[in-house]
DNA sequence: CATCATGTTAAGGAGTTGCTAAGACGATTG
DNA sequence: CAATCGTCTTAGCAACTCCTTAACATGATG
């Protein structure tokens, strides 16, 4: 069930587009301000957001702006004005759609699954060696040696998200906010466990270290073994 | 010229340092509360913001999380309470520097200027060459000849903050407000002892320097071995 | 030579990490 | 609709690392 977070201050829109998304089969969250709205993303991680550029506490171009800053969240923008220019420029802050207001909950949510299917294609990217490990990211797939690793998604994203920095010391803390989406609050004691269940499949462990090295106090990086 | 943005309630305050502060050179730009503030830190993308954590609106260790989450700003937060632990946590979650109320303007500058300093230097991208040392920040490695190093977190930050300026002394008490992070008191006895640690990895003493020279008085300096 | 700054080592405690196990949660299946 | 499976989170404890402090030794300075 795709998820939801919508911010507009109208309430009678609010609750209207909530009705009936939910009967469509959405997971919808509203929020009438932009600080709750901006909570509410980074607290749900949803799949899409839709937001109204007229909110009274806060300029619309901003918000996404932030929003963009914390997650790549597609985001609907709905707009009052249909000026050409205007479009434009909130495309290029990095909306990925856009509705003229007033609109019909149907385009929006024609807009809202046409936004869903193209972020699910969008996995581009090589493979990642790394010593006898080979990652393919869009295959999801790891290969030691020859032999096949069976990764839970969690483990396999943060490997992948080690693997792309190669030799670079990640913190806990980079790590909840881009593989958990969990930019704040998030305890990071998952982090050790996810590291340690990853270690044991690649046939290491923390004192005998072979991929995967600890900085004390500092985080994690990917190496070649030695 | 530096721009700041100085996010705090009390308005008396605000127009004092902002009133001083421009007058010293800095492009400053106030605001009252949380949502002004992170809005104004999208919008300009200042070199460094002050945070007052006293705010009525949100939480300050949350806004520092979302300012955190959103962009690498540095941050230079000013707190009423000097709690040791409170002081701690805050520099954990994300903060560069801090001040405890109430401070003066030229407390507040020196902070700020210290701060850019460090954001300027931070030229984390390349290695270090010294001698036969070569030191890799981002890697958090330091390799002597052929010989990797073992160092602490603090070793290493220490090293690296005196590699970063070879052949210049740096007195202890810069050591401490600059790698040690804490700008008042504190013993400055640490710094020995961490000295004296890293010579004995280096394989060298004071008596016999190689990497690290003393100049009694003063502070220490890294050079080329002669 | 008296005094002060620095050097070095050792020990204690605070905090971090590693790893196992148990619960929570959702998806899948019979 | 219950049972099962896989996964993630949380709790808890052991092991470990690191930093500070203290104490004493050594060296510099006037």
């Amino acid at each position: 069930m795709p998820s939801v977070v919508i911010i507009e201050d109208d309430q009678r829109i609010r609750e209207l587009v909530t009705r009936v998304l939910s009967q469509k089969g959405f997971d919808v969250d509203g929020a009438s301000t932009a600080l709750d709205g901006l909570q509410k993303i980074v607290q749900s991680s949803p799949d899409v957001v839709v937001l109204d550029m007229g909110l009274p506490d806060l300029d619309g171009a901003d918000l996404l702006k932030m929003i963009r800053a914390i997650t790549d969240v597609p985001v609907v923008v709905a707009t009052a004005r249909s000026d050409d220019r205007d479009v434009i420029r909130t495309l290029n802050a990095g909306a990925d759609d856009y509705l003229v207001k007033p609109f019909s909950v149907e385009q929006l949510e024609a807009r809202l699954r046409a936004v869903l299917r193209r972020s699910v294609a969008d996995d581009s990217g090589s493979q990642i060696l790394v010593g006898d490990l080979r990652i393919d990211p869009s295959a999801r797939t790891a290969i030691l040696g020859d032999e096949s690793l069976q990764l839970s998604p969690k483990e396999f994203d943060l490997l992948v998200y080690l693997a792309k920095r190669v030799g670079v010391v990640v913190s806990k803390r980079e790590l909840m906010a881009e593989v958990w989406r969990q930019p704040y609050g998030g305890s990071e004691k998952s982090v050790d466990v996810h590291i340690s269940w990853i270690r044991k499949k690649l046939g290491e462990t923390a004192a005998e270290p072979g991929y995967i090295e600890t900085i004390h106090g500092v985080g994690v990086k990917l190496v070649e073994p030695s």
